[in-house]
DNA sequence: CTATCTGTTCTGAC
DNA sequence: TGTCAGAACAGATA
């Protein structure tokens, strides 16, 4: 699922990938996952590629914006066109069995079942945005719409701002709501998932049940610290592989090896506490704590 | 076979 | 205003 850290990741991938790269065709396979005319981005060249929150902005040289939400299995794989002609018929195929984690078939074959658009390049090179359960989209955005796309998002969790008092602020607004749903609130965390906020608060040692009135000034300060490190670690390792998450180029994350809680229902947890980490709902979100050391 | 669960965001009801 | 269920959708699991 991408969080920030999947999302960034992309980023960077596609940015290195499609800057300068014209636009000459989008095919559109599934017209529920593309808003807009297509006539007003074609034959415009790629500016820069954007992150805000945990959207995807493409810049072109026009003026409007190409606007992408993976929500929970959307994809963007960059092919260059050597290897559209090496791949495109018959991929390498994997197994459902390797090591318990899903077959990647889909990342060779391009495209495939779940590719819902297709993007070509005066260079003859692919961007395919593929999208299983079709909950992701693309529109196009022209460039004064754009602010007012982003107004609904707080502080980037690493901006110098994103600091004490502006998460006292808004948990004055709310003080009855459970810091766990308060960090998913990408009004206040913009990128922040159901990953990394387990993450984050496993860190901090914070039970995700905690109401946002009780935390101190000095929780505060380590909930903003933990996600910032959580949120790095998944940079570092380009991103969480649980299930669809694939960067630019197609390939796997490594974060999943790090998880300390997430997904780690049942298991020993690693606080050296004795305790077990636990799974429970709140806000209709599966959460992972461990109940020793998250107070 | 059906029922349930998943995880992001929006919508509509209370 | 905050809170919550349900919907969008497809597939894995029970």
């Amino acid at each position: 699922m991408p969080e920030l850290p999947e999302v960034e990741t992309i980023k960077k991938g596609l940015s290195k990938r499609i800057v300068g790269l014209k636009i000459v065709d989008i095919e559109i396979k599934n017209d529920k996952s593309f808003l807009g005319d297509v006539k007003k981005v074609i034959h415009y060249e790629v500016i820069s590629v954007e992150r805000r929150a945990k959207l995807i902005r493409i810049k072109l040289s026009n003026d409007y914006n190409l606007l992408f939400h993976l929500k929970l299995t959307g994809q963007l794989i960059w092919r260059d066109a050597a290897l559209l002609r090496s791949l495109s018929y018959e991929g390498p195929r994997s197994n459902s069995f390797s090591g318990g984690h899903p077959s990647y078939d889909w990342s060779t074959k391009l495209p495939n079942s779940n590719t819902r658009i297709i993007f070509t390049f005066d260079d003859d090179s692919k961007l395919f945005f593929n999208d299983l359960r079709k909950f992701g989209w693309c529109k196009i955005v022209a460039a004064q719409s754009i602010e007012p796309q982003f107004k609904e998002y707080g502080l980037d969790p690493f901006d110098k701002k994103f600091a004490t008092n502006y998460l006292l602020g808004h948990a004055k607004r709310i003080p009855n709501r459970n810091i766990k749903q308060f960090l998913m609130d990408q009004a206040i965390a913009p990128g922040m998932g159901n990953i990394y906020t387990d993450e984050s608060l496993f860190d901090a040692k914070i039970s995700p049940l905690r109401k946002v009135k009780d935390i101190s000034v000095s929780e505060w300060k380590t909930i903003i610290s933990s996600m910032q490190k959580v949120l790095n670690l998944g940079l570092k390792y380009g991103g969480t592989t649980d299930s669809d998450y694939v960067n630019a180029e197609g390939g796997k994350g490594g974060m999943q090896d790090h998880l300390k809680v997430y997904h780690q229902t049942g298991k020993p947890c690693l606080g050296a506490c004795g305790g077990v980490v636990k799974r429970i709902t709140i806000g209709g979100r599966g959460t992972h704590f461990c109940k020793n050391c998250q107070k």
